[in-house]
DNA sequence: GTCCGGGTCA
DNA sequence: TGACCTGGAC
């Protein structure tokens, strides 16, 4: 099939586009805590780990907690794997702070305790992807790169493309956002930060603000009347409720809040959960097992705790 | 109630 | 490509 070409917005544009966001971004960001002049780097890299999967409301009171308890890399790498996990509390996938704890040992131990300022080495980083790498080096530290997630790439599908919504994610993805990015680092830094923030709370997935959006004159879907032209999406998530998933989180919710190592029939038994009957009698061991292997609890003498 | 989103790893 | 957690939006 013959690839169209990205329309590469044409140079005055690209200029007038940057300008528009970033006036936008200057007055009607959100005021968000690692947004503040002289955040450290380890706490913009805390905040980009908990911001992975999760809402900014809900990240907000844990990252200024976390900080306040481990400043630095070898504050957190001194500690047990499983105080990470524990005070990340309910933000979810917690494999995130066991990959947040290893990434401060590696930080510690073969960075000078200083985060690296370098994506390469950035990406070498547990649980440090190509996003949260570039976020790190432009947010942190000023670097010009561009900056590509999920809101991202939904405005530039609508914006540039003149596409409903994102398909799956490209490499060209980056080309696409780096032709927009303005040449001076510190506004190139804030475009970034403005292209995700339009997408989060005007250029959203359901419903649109096209009225409030600083960038509509220049926006090829709301020029071609909004059409329907959404790629095939990926494969719909599965049910929560029953699943594997909500298993393991009860496992690691009674684990969190228990002193003391708990019994292997205990942790089963909060697997189950409330119901009397579950559908699936192999799953409480199965998630069991899984956590075992994803190293977010250790057994002991029949008895389980946090790493 | 049901849908939904999110980046990384294996 | 599929698994991973949770709570808010609809």
């Amino acid at each position: 099939m013959p690839s169209v070409p990205a329309p590469a917005a044409s140079t005055p544009d690209r200029f007038e586009i940057a300008k528009a966001l970033n006036d936008w971004f200057a007055h009607a960001a959100r005021d968000l805590p690692w947004r503040a002049e002289g955040t450290s780097a380890w706490a913009v890299l805390v905040s980009e780990f908990m911001l992975q999967q999760t809402q900014v409301d809900r990240v907000i009171p844990r990252w200024t907690t976390w900080l306040e308890r481990w400043p630095t890399p070898s504050a957190l790498a001194a500690e047990e794997p499983g105080e990470a996990v524990r005070a990340w509390d309910r933000l979810g996938y917690p494999r995130r702070a066991l990959w947040l704890h290893r990434a401060a040992v590696e930080i510690a131990t073969e960075h000078g305790d200083v985060v690296p300022r370098d994506v390469e080495q950035l990406l070498a980083l547990t649980g440090v992807g190509p996003y949260t790498a570039r976020a790190i080096a432009t947010f942190a530290y000023g670097e010009h790169h561009p900056v590509v997630d999920t809101n991202t790439r939904r405005v530039l599908a609508r914006a540039v493309h003149g596409i409903a919504a994102a398909g799956m994610p490209k490499p060209s993805d980056l080309d696409d956002m780096a032709a927009l990015l303005p040449a001076d680092p510190t506004e190139a830094a804030v475009f970034n930060a403005a292209a995700m923030e339009l997408g989060a709370i005007v250029c959203t997935a359901r419903a649109p603000l096209c009225d409030a959006c600083p960038i509509a004159a220049w926006c090829e879907w709301r020029g071609a009347g909004y059409p329907d032209n959404a790629p095939e999406k990926r494969p719909k998530q599965a049910k929560f409720e029953g699943s594997d998933r909500q298993a393991r989180g009860r496992i690691m919710a009674l684990l969190r809040r228990s002193a003391e190592p708990v019994s292997r029939e205990t942790a089963l038994g909060a697997a189950r959960g409330p119901d009397p009957q579950p559908r699936d009698a192999t799953q409480p061991q199965r998630a069991y097992d899984s956590l075992l292997a994803d190293g977010l609890i250790v057994e002991l003498e029949g008895r389980a705790r946090l790493p």
